[in-house]
RNA sequence: GGUCUCGUAGCUCAGCUGGAUAGAGCAACUGACUUCUAAUCAGUAGGUCUCAGGUUCGAAUCCUGACGGGAUCACCA
C-alpha cells in the first residue's frame, strides 16, 4: 500500500475518532511537503475547518497529536498555518531503500494480460523521414515502453503509407529522368534516393505550370476566377491543385500512373516494389540509428480498400444514410460534429472508411483492448470522428482508442515545408548532434584510455540523448520550435547532464571495493538524503501518471529532477569518503538506487546511459 | 465564420486531480576544480502567470468572455 494511502487512512480514522466526523478520501489532499519547511509529506487542513468549527491551527495540531500517537508511520509533526507537516519514520524509508534496491524491475507494475496497440511514425514512402517523423516516433516509441512498464503488453506498428499519387511522382520522375540510376550506383541513401526524384517531380512541375501561366488559357481563367482582392501570383499559387487535376501533363501522367498501379499493371507494380523496397531500406537504418523497432507493419497497399464491409453492415442498423447518388455518409451532429462521408458516390473508400477497417483487422489479429495512435494534431478532427463512428458501430474496443495528438515542430523561421526545401532531415540531424558530441568530447580528457570504437559509442549516445531528450521533455500536444542552426544544449536541462549523473555513479560504484554494505547504525539520515529517497519512492507513481496520461514528458523531468537532486548532493556530501563506514555503505546504496532509477527512466524514453562519459 | 488547441522570465520549457513566498535551463554577470568525472555546484539579475470578470477560506490551475498564435472545417490521404 502506498504511504500516501496509509497517511489518508490515518487521517479519516483521525477525523472520525475526534470529531466523530465522515469525510471521503478526496477531501483529503496530502502532498510532499515544500523543501522550505521541516517534513516529508503535508496534509492540507482548511477542508476541515468548516466541520470542526475549529480554527486550522487548532485542528493540525489535534490531527498530528493523534497520528504520532496512532500512526506507526509518523514520528514527529508540525503546523504551520493551515498546514500540518508531517515527518515519517526514518525506518520506513531505510526499509524501502533496501527493498526497492533488491527489486530488479523497480518502478514496473506486475503484467495486467490487457493488450494495447501502438501506432507511430507511419511515413509515406516517397522521400525520407524529417524532424516531424523524429518527434513522432520518439513519442510513440517511449510511450510503448511507458506502457508496458506499467504492465500492459504493447504491440508496436506502424501503417506505412506506400501508395498513393505522391508516390507515383516519385516513381514517374525516377522513370522520365532516372536514365537506370539506383542508389547503389550513386552511393545515396537509398530513401535520399528515391526522395530526390519526388523533389525533382515538383521542379518539373513548377516549370511545367510556370509556363503555362503564360498561355491565353491560363490567363482567361485568372480573369475568370480571381478574386478581387487576388493578384496572379497569389491567384495561381492557390489554383495549383486544379491545374494539377485539369491541365498539367504530369499531373495526367501521374494520374494514369496510380490507374495503371491500381489495375495491377505489372510493370508499374514492379517499378513500385522496387522503389519502395529502397525506401524501406533507408527507413530501416534510419530507425536502427534512432533506437527503435515494430512488431507488426500494415501497408496501407492491402488495407486501403478495407471497410466497405462494415459500412455495408451499420448501413443495414441505420448508423449510415444514403444519399441519391450512392454516396455514404454518417450524421454525427448530435457529438458536435458534421456530417461525414464514408464511401464515395462510386462505391470507393476514403481515409476514415480505411481507418475504420483497419482497426477491426487489427482487433481481429490481436485482440487488443486499446489502441494508441500517434498523429500529429492537424488530425484531430479525422480522429473525433473516427472514434465517434467506432462508437457507434459498438465495436468491444471503441473506448479503449486514443488519438496521442501532438503538436509540429517549427523552425525559427516558421513552419518546415518540403517545397520549400526548410526540411530538417532526420539522418542529417542525428549526424550532426553526434558531432556536436564529438566536439564537446575533444576538450575533456575522460576517456581518452579507451578505444576508438569505445569511445565513438559513447558520442554516439551522448548526442542522442541530447536530441531525444530535447524533444521529449515538452508535453505532446504543444507546439515547440526547434532552431537547426543552433548546436542542441549538453549543459543544463538536457539528456547528458542526466547521463553524466548516471556516469559520476559509476565511477564511485568502480572504486568502491565494498560489496556488503552495512549500515545498521547509520539512523540520522540527512534531509538531502531523505529528499533523494523520497522521489525515487515516487517513481512507480510517475510511470503510472505517464501511462494514464500518454505523456513521456513526465518521465523526462523526473529524471532531470532526480540527476539534479544527485548533483547537488555529490557535490554536498562525500560517499567514499563518507565520515562513517555506516554513512559510507548508507550511500553507496543509496547511489545504486539512484542510478538504476534513472537508468531504467531513460530506457523508457529510448536513451541509453554510458558507462563513462 | 464554426469547432478544437496553445498563451507562464529576453529565449526554451516545468508547475499533478485548486493550497504555503510561481520554478528550472539557456543567454548575461560573479564565484568554486592538489578533494569520489566542472557535460557539475553556488550566487546576482530577470514575472501584472495575455487581459477582464466569476466560483472559493484560497486560482497560473476550474468556469465565462475578450485578445493573440496555430490547426481543422474535401467524393485528398
Amino acid at each position: 500500500m502506498n504511504i500516501i494511502d496509509i497517511l489518508q487512512n490515518g487521517v479519516l480514522e483521525g477525523l472520525k475518532s475526534l470529531y466523530g466526523l465522515d469525510f471521503t478520501t478526496d477531501k483529503i489532499v496530502i502532498s510532499t511537503t515544500r523543501k522550505e519547511f521541516v517534513g516529508d509529506y503535508t496534509l492540507v487542513v482548511f477542508p476541515f475547518t468548516k466541520d470542526t468549527r475549529k480554527k486550522p491551527e487548532e485542528v493540525g495540531e489535534e490531527l498530528g497529536a493523534y497520528l504520532k500517537a496512532n500512526a506507526p508511520l509518523v514520528a514527529d509533526f508540525n503546523v504551520i498555518k493551515g498546514f500540518l507537516n508531517l515527518v515519517v519514520n526514518d525506518s520506513f524509508w531505510l526499509n524501502f531503500l533496501a527493498n526497492a534496491t533488491q527489486n530488479e524491475h523497480f518502478g514496473r507494475q506486475p503484467r495486467l494480460g490487457k493488450k494495447v496497440m501502438v501506432e507511430f511514425s507511419s511515413p509515406n514512402t516517397n522521400k525520407p523521414l524529417h524532424l516531424g517523423h523524429i518527434r513522432n516516433i520518439l513519442l510513440g516509441w517511449s510511450c510503448s515502453q511507458i506502457l508496458d512498464a506499467a504492465g500492459y503488453d504493447v504491440v508496436k506498428t506502424q501503417i506505412i503509407n506506400d501508395r498513393g499519387i505522391a508516390i507515383c511522382k516519385s516513381m514517374l520522375a525516377w522513370r522520365s529522368f532516372g536514365l537506370g540510376a539506383t542508389p547503389a550506383s550513386t552511393g545515396i541513401k537509398s530513401d535520399h534516393f528515391v526522395g530526390q526524384y519526388y523533389v525533382l517531380f515538383e521542379q518539373k512541375f513548377q516549370e511545367e505550370y510556370k509556363a503555362w501561366q503564360q498561355t491565353e488559357v491560363a490567363k482567361a481563367i485568372f480573369e475568370q476566377k480571381h478574386k478581387p482582392d487576388q493578384d496572379e501570383h497569389i491567384f495561381f499559387k492557390q489554383y495549383k491543385n486544379d491545374y494539377f487535376n485539369q491541365y498539367s501533363d504530369l499531373g495526367r501522367q501521374a494520374r494514369e500512373m496510380l490507374l495503371q498501379w491500381e489495375a495491377g499493371d505489372l510493370g508499374i507494380r514492379n517499378l513500385w516494389k522496387m522503389m519502395n523496397n529502397w525506401v524501406y531500406q533507408g527507413f530501416e537504418e534510419t530507425y536502427f540509428r534512432l533506437g527503435v523497432n515494430f512488431d507488426k507493419l500494415y501497408y496501407e497497399s492491402d488495407t486501403y480498400l478495407l471497410g466497405k464491409e462494415i459500412i455495408d453492415q451499420g448501413l443495414a442498423k441505420g448508423i449510415f444514410y444514403k444519399k441519391e447518388d450512392g454516396s455514404v455518409w454518417i450524421d454525427l451532429t448530435d457529438a458536435k460534429l458534421d456530417h461525414k462521408l464514408v464511401l464515395r458516390s462510386d462505391g470507393t473508400s476514403v481515409y476514415v472508411t480505411q481507418d475504420i477497417g483497419t482497426a477491426q483487422v487489427r482487433y481481429q489479429d490481436f485482440s487488443v483492448e486499446r489502441m494508441v495512435y500517434t498523429v500529429a494534431d492537424e488530425q484531430n478532427y479525422h480522429f473525433q470522428v473516427l472514434f465517434e463512428i467506432m462508437k457507434r458501430l459498438g465495436e468491444p474496443y471503441a473506448d479503449g482508442l486514443y488519438h496521442l495528438s501532438y503538436g509540429m515542430v517549427d523552425l525559427p523561421t516558421g513552419k518546415m515545408k518540403s517545397r520549400e526545401g526548410t526540411v530538417v532531415d532526420a539522418d542529417d540531424l542525428m549526424a550532426e548532434v553526434i558531432e556536436e558530441a564529438r566536439q564537446n568530447m575533444q576538450e575533456r580528457s575522460e576517456i581518452t584510455d579507451l578505444s576508438v570504437e569505445e569511445r565513438e559509442e559513447i558520442i554516439r549516445k551522448i548526442g542522442l540523448a541530447a536530441l531525444k531528450f530535447f524533444i521529449i521533455k515538452v508535453q505532446p500536444k504543444k507546439r515547440m520550435v526547434f532552431d537547426p542552426k543552433e548546436s542542441v544544449d549538453m549543459q543544463g536541462q538536457t539528456g547528458p547532464y542526466v547521463q553524466n549523473a548516471y556516469v559520476r555513479i559509476r565511477s564511485i560504484l568502480r572504486r568502491s571495493a565494498t560489496n556488503s554494505l552495512n549500515y545498521a547504525d547509520y539512523t540520522n539520515l540527512e534531509v538531502a538524503e531523505k529528499e533523494l529517497i523520497l522521489k525515487m519512492y515516487a517513481y512507480p507513481d510517475v510511470i503510472q501518471s505517464a501511462a494514464a496520461n500518454y505523456d513521456p514528458s513526465e518521465i523526462a523531468n523526473y529524471c532531470y529532477d532526480l540527476a539534479k537532486m544527485f548533483h547537488k548532493f555529490y557535490h554536498d556530501f562525500p560517499i567514499l569518503r563518507a565520515e562513517s563506514e555506516g554513512a559510507k555503505h548508507f550511500r553507496l546504496q543509496l547511489i545504486t538506487l539512484i542510478a538504476s532509477v534513472l537508468k531504467s527512466a531513460m530506457e523508457l524514453l529510448g536513451i541509453e546511459m554510458p558507462e563513462r562519459m
